[in-house]
DNA sequence: TTGCCCCGGAAGTTGGTG
DNA sequence: CACCAACTTCCGGGGCAA
């Protein structure tokens, strides 16, 4: 575990905590993307359960290590300046034998506590399914194939086999969008100077399960937006099991209205959740979401473009894959271009946007949007 | 003809607020 | 608890290019 990204994870965690503080630029330091490991690493997003919840810890890697103390870190607004990174450099095996007092000592008494009481949480639940949750080798390696089959197209050619890492993550993240935790949450906080809320847009979803489909360099921009199948036939769930899971339960219809909140039905409410302020303001809009995709080029990788950055135009080149992040971000994974583009209707009348005729997949940002012009973005 | 997109009405849900 | 904002879902209709 390199050090940087030791310091990226905990700047992160306070980044998100005091969102408003300035922040060093980390775009020298983002890892660069592409290997599912490192796509991995930051998938402990917002407070959702990283891919340390389905491992046991014993078998947890430096990795899976940094991405818990990073949960408990966000969750208990534990100021992640006052860690010493050295303590969260270890291996499943050497944490698991650390006692509370140790925990306690190493990471304060809150924290220390929080964070034992989770892994001895984890510990005994994973002392009585242990063979259920452990692949042996060649199990690995058949799921591998499988992967490496089915997801191949999102993939370049030099990535290693994705089971590399833990690749396994919860179907449905739990709760808490507002509290996103990966490098590039950072990244786009402090890019983002009118994000009010300091929520996660693209990082969310980048991070979590796209395994680089967006991210994959080679992706041509292309401009008959999903006519391209590798946007309309795969949904961008991260496991063949999360895609199975996902698929039989879309088959039904569902009822109007926006979809409920999943539960945290994981076992984790006893942890100290950061409550919502009263006054919080609401997540982030669909044109914050969209305007952040366009305002953050390197990330954007094809998804949208500007036509003309000046007046606001802008284009939609991969209209279902951006359709897709959005609806990753509102945990609802039946959001499709024809949904999200009905919400940017909406927005004609409150003149956040305005029509452009004639068009296809071209908006524009109205009078009431802001954060876009290149006066408030710097660029 | 088909597929994709645009349009806007209608009805629904969730979460914040008073 | 009512109200409201912000979507979400569904739908019927229409334009356009291949």
């Amino acid at each position: 575990m390199a050090s940087s990204e030791l310091s990226l994870i905990l700047n992160n965690a306070n980044a998100n905590l005091y969102p408003s503080e300035p922040q060093p630029n980390l775009l020298s330091m983002t890892a660069p993307m592409g290997r599912l490991s490192e796509m991995t690493f930051s998938s402990n997003n917002n407070s959702t359960m990283g891919p340390w919840d389905l491992v046991n810890p014993q078998m947890w890697t430096r990795q899976n290590v940094l991405e818990w103390i990073g949960f408990h870190v966000e969750n208990s607004r534990f100021d992640a300046s006052l860690l010493n990174m050295n303590y969260c450099d270890m291996d499943g095996i050497t944490l698991c034998t650390m006692s509370k007092e140790t925990l306690m000592s190493m990471f304060g008494s809150m924290l220390g506590e929080q964070l034992h009481h989770s892994l001895e949480t984890l510990k005994a639940r994973y002392a009585t399914d242990l063979s259920e949750t452990c692949l042996s080798e060649s199990e690995l390696d058949l799921l591998d194939n499988i992967l490496q089959n089915s997801f191949s197209y999102m993939h370049g050619p030099s990535l290693g086999p994705l089971l590399e890492t833990v690749v396994v993550q919860p179907s449905i993240p739990s709760d808490n969008s507002e509290n996103s935790f990966s490098y590039f949450d950072e990244y786009t906080n402090q890019l983002t100077p009118e994000s009010d809320h300091g929520y996660d847009s693209l990082t969310e979803s980048f991070q979590s399960s796209h395994t680089g489909s967006f991210l994959n360099p080679s992706s041509p921009e292309s401009n008959s937006s999903d006519s391209d199948p590798e946007y309309s036939e795969m949904p961008y769930s991260t496991s063949t099991k999360n895609f199975v899971k996902q698929e039989s339960v879309e088959t039904k219809k569902r009822g109007r209205g926006r979809p409920p909140k999943p539960r945290d039905s994981e076992g984790y409410e006893h942890f100290i959740q950061p409550k919502k302020s009263k006054h919080a303001p609401r997540g982030t809009h669909l044109w914050e979401f969209i305007r952040d995709i366009l305002i953050h080029p390197e990330q954007n990788q094809g998804l949208m473009k500007w036509e003309d950055r000046r007046d606001g135009v802008f284009k939609f080149l991969k209209s279902e894959a951006v359709a897709q992040l959005w609806g990753k971000k509102k945990k609802n994974s039946s959001m499709t271009y024809e949904k999200l583009s009905r919400a940017m209707r909406y927005y004609y009348k409150r003149e956040i946007l305005e029509r452009v005729d004639g068009r296809r997949l071209v908006y524009k940002f109205g009078k009431n949007s802001t954060g876009w012009r290149m006066e408030e973005t710097g660029y």
